[in-house]
DNA sequence: ACAAAAGTGTTAACTTTACACCCATGT
DNA sequence: ACATGGGTGTAAAGTTAACACTTTTGT
């Protein structure tokens, strides 16, 4: 009997929230898209599995990491006996755009309501990694994540609109937001498509955690 | 490399929360308390695997289990490598009090304020199941484990009292409690000890499962 | 000057809190 | 009749929701 780890590694892109997947190479399941996994060794914790294994095959390091659900299902992996431990983390926007991923493997971001063809159980393990997001993107300590660097209160509404699938109201939003007391302007403005440039916000340290919506 | 499940089983006795051990009988920590655990086989689930455990030793089915957390330290079974996935669930007062548990293991209820010296690292599964049950108690659907048949609302007030750890008003809480819909009175009251007896209600059927506080 | 997106304030509805007296039962 | 705990209503404070116009930028 082995035990795998799963990762599910979400970013934004543009409001919409992606998930990084590899293009499995072996049989079965040969061209089809799963997440990163690997057998644990007797060295390692699951923790430290997950760290290694997403390091090697998409690159990001020093994530970190929430576990997302266990897997026990004795045909999940067809021919042994593979307990799935799932775990889940997030990489903001910048580090996804500035890290050149170097890597022999064929990786991609597919947004989450549009995948690929999934190979294995993945698509349960995705599934659940998504739910477990949605519960966690409504405290700010996730939402550090997503946003380590500055950010507009336009960008982060979207994020919300898109999790709760609704439209927000903006004053209300920003006054909700603001008086959460997690933030401050940074003094500059978001480089502008078109329209009126946004302010940008900051994180202030040390924030709490604390429960949005 | 093994697996073994662990089971983090509560209850509720007189507004305070429970948590049920057996004493260990086999070297190391022989005469501490321990959760009910065991290696899991090829032939089962991890949820099969804890359903027949706690059976075995304690004598409760047809629990419905909540994954809490997987363990993975190394070292946290002396001289082998086993990985620790635990589960919590709650039983019922009334299926405690008329359940004549035959076992021939030596178990016991503990108040989860005042535990015994726990073995292995069982205390810190303990910890993180206490913490998974305060989260999952503000849902409607726990506290429909809790109180399958009839309860009165003095009691279910006691329950959040002692998680939240501070007290709350008694018609505000009645009138919160109520204005959610997901309960009715049973037209009988409650046997008393001293003072008014208080009016027995029920969960209607089919309930939402909707966050409380 | 116009299109596009961001920023802002006020009022009404609703929710939450605070608070004190009466009621039903057992002794 | 009294001690004990349960049940009830109202007003103030706080929070959320609804809503429309002005500002800043690029073209």
């Amino acid at each position: 009997m082995g035990i795998e780890v799963l990762g599910s590694i979400f970013t934004i892109q543009d409001g919409t929230f992606q998930i990084l997947l590899m293009k499995n190479t072996k049989e079965p399941y040969k061209g089809y898209w799963i997440l990163p996994c690997e057998v644990i060794k007797d060295d390692k914790t699951v923790e430290e599995s997950i760290e290694k294994i997403v390091s090697e095959k998409f690159g990001f390091n020093d994530l970190k990491y929430d576990q997302c659900h266990v897997f026990s299902d004795l045909d999940r992996v067809p021919g042994k006996r593979m307990v799935g431990i799932s775990l889940m983390s997030i990489v903001d926007e910048v580090t996804v755009m500035t890290k050149k991923i170097d890597t022999e493997y064929e990786i991609e971001w597919f947004p989450i309501d549009n995948l690929p063809k999934i190979g294995y159980d993945h698509i349960r393990v995705i599934e659940k990694s998504i739910e477990v997001l949605k519960e966690k993107v409504v405290q700010s300590k996730m939402l550090q994540q997503i946003f380590p660097c500055d950010f507009t209160l336009p960008e982060i509404q979207k994020v919300y609109e898109q999790l709760l699938s609704k439209n927000l109201d903006r004053r209300n939003f920003r006054k909700k937001f603001i008086s959460l007391d997690l933030i401050e302007e940074t003094g500059d403005k978001a480089p502008v498509s078109t329209g009126r440039p946004a302010k940008l916000y900051r994180f202030k340290e040390d924030v709490d955690n604390v429960l949005l919506f």
